[in-house]
DNA sequence: TCACATTTGTCCGTATGTATC
DNA sequence: AGATACATACGGACAAATGTG
């Protein structure tokens, strides 16, 4: 005999209203691209003042539901934009219980040997083209003597999508956000994003030809090389002030 | 060349005020238990209108870093609920991107082998006692003719736990969350459970024994039979009209 | 370039509900 | 029961942004 008792919290008003239109969009009756009424219309329609319509939008908009801008012919319209979101939040969590390196690099191996394993059994024309030309333009940066990180962060969200698993493409994305995080504490380094682009390639070439135990052993020098330089480097991993 | 110029958004006030409060919780200045002054304090302090306040509290508050309670001796405190928080919304997320089964459990597959493998080698006396019992509890349920739904469920998160990679733990919460609310959809079915608890049992053995192939094939056998069922059952997963 | 309308952003004052002492 | 301190909610007002004529 389980939850015979439901918990009596009364929802406060804004959360009403913000579940409320959740619930349309999840349903599908509003949808990404349709335009809500404006706050003062919405209020009216539910009887509520403006700064509790404010309160739910601001949920909806964090939340990625809906997107808010200013001025004539502004207002919010329904997105599609959680996924995105989402990452970001748990990010926040991550730093906040202070993950460290080794927990991060064992979860990005285990995540994207996952995505590889798929994505050579399910990537199309369209999704090899995709990667080539995403080498391409990482070693034609590269030969200019440019930084190439966010296109070489790019190939692995391409790997995630040639997987055909949202899944994937949500763990991969948090994974890449912590990644850039990283990245963003540490000075620029040419060497490491040169190292990159010719493992990316490797890789991609094993994954044409279907080589699975080739690809993983790739991916996982790879992996394994980049956490090691950031270990080198004493990088202090998803935290700010170094405690 | 890539990212020279940068975009350009002005904050809004309520966004540089939730910000501000959040750097201060991410860097430990306010920690989890702390005390927000009231609302009308924070406004007077940040010179903005309590408006503001509330819509930045509102932001912390679905993000987890705060919870807020009423009356008197209440306010704002300082709280660790991210994690738990971002599962719901990466449920939403995926609701939101109609993730079907497939998707669903091949990553289920991928997560909980890699969680498995770093639990054998990591549990420690404890989690192999926890892991005990929670078997035990759900084989007493079961002889009693009762549902042990939730307490199969948890198994896996305390699984994750013993994996001592909090990355692991917060994609399982994810992944359970979803498990759940398939769960939900459906009456309750007692034969999976009794088989469940029994998968359990056996994959902890082979976890004890620290076999490793034993252990994965016991998981995938489990994980693939929990599938089948709901695919047999023709349950539209994670959509809300069956559209 | 200059109004103008619309909508969000922000602030204030006030009243109510709620939980604790 | 009453006082207190706080969140919750409402309505009004003005500022700022943004597209239109």
């Amino acid at each position: 005999m389980r939850r015979v008792f439901v918990p009596v919290r009364s929802k406060r008003t804004f959360e009403e209203v913000s579940s409320q239109i959740k619930k349309l969009i999840l349903d599908g009756v509003l949808q990404p691209g349709d335009k809500l009424p404006s706050e003062g219309t919405l209020g009216k329609q539910f009887h509520v003042g403006r700064q509790t319509v404010r309160e739910a939008l601001r949920i909806l908009e964090l939340s990625g539901f809906i997107s808010v801008q200013k001025g004539f012919g502004g207002g919010s319209v329904v997105r599609n934009n959680v996924l995105k979101r989402t990452s970001g939040l748990l990010l926040d969590a991550l730093q906040m219980e202070k993950v460290g390196l080794k927990e991060f690099t064992a979860a990005r191996l285990l995540i994207e040997k996952g995505i590889l394993n798929e994505a050579i059994d399910r990537a199309d024309g369209r999704d090899i083209r995709d990667l080539q030309r995403n080498v391409a333009e990482s070693k034609a940066l590269i030969k200019r003597g440019k930084f190439a990180t966010d296109i070489n962060v790019e190939f692995h969200s391409l790997l995630a999508r040639a997987s055909r698993n949202r899944v994937y493409v949500l763990f991969e994305r948090t994974i890449n956000d912590m990644h850039l995080d990283l990245r963003r504490r540490r000075s620029p380094n040419f060497a490491i994003d040169q190292a990159a682009v010719q493992a990316h390639e490797e890789i991609l070439d094993a994954l044409i030809e279907k080589d699975r135990d080739r690809a993983n052993r790739l991916l996982e020098k790879h992996l394994l090389a980049v956490s090691k330089h950031y270990r080198r480097r004493e990088i202090n991993f998803l935290t700010r002030n170094g405690c």
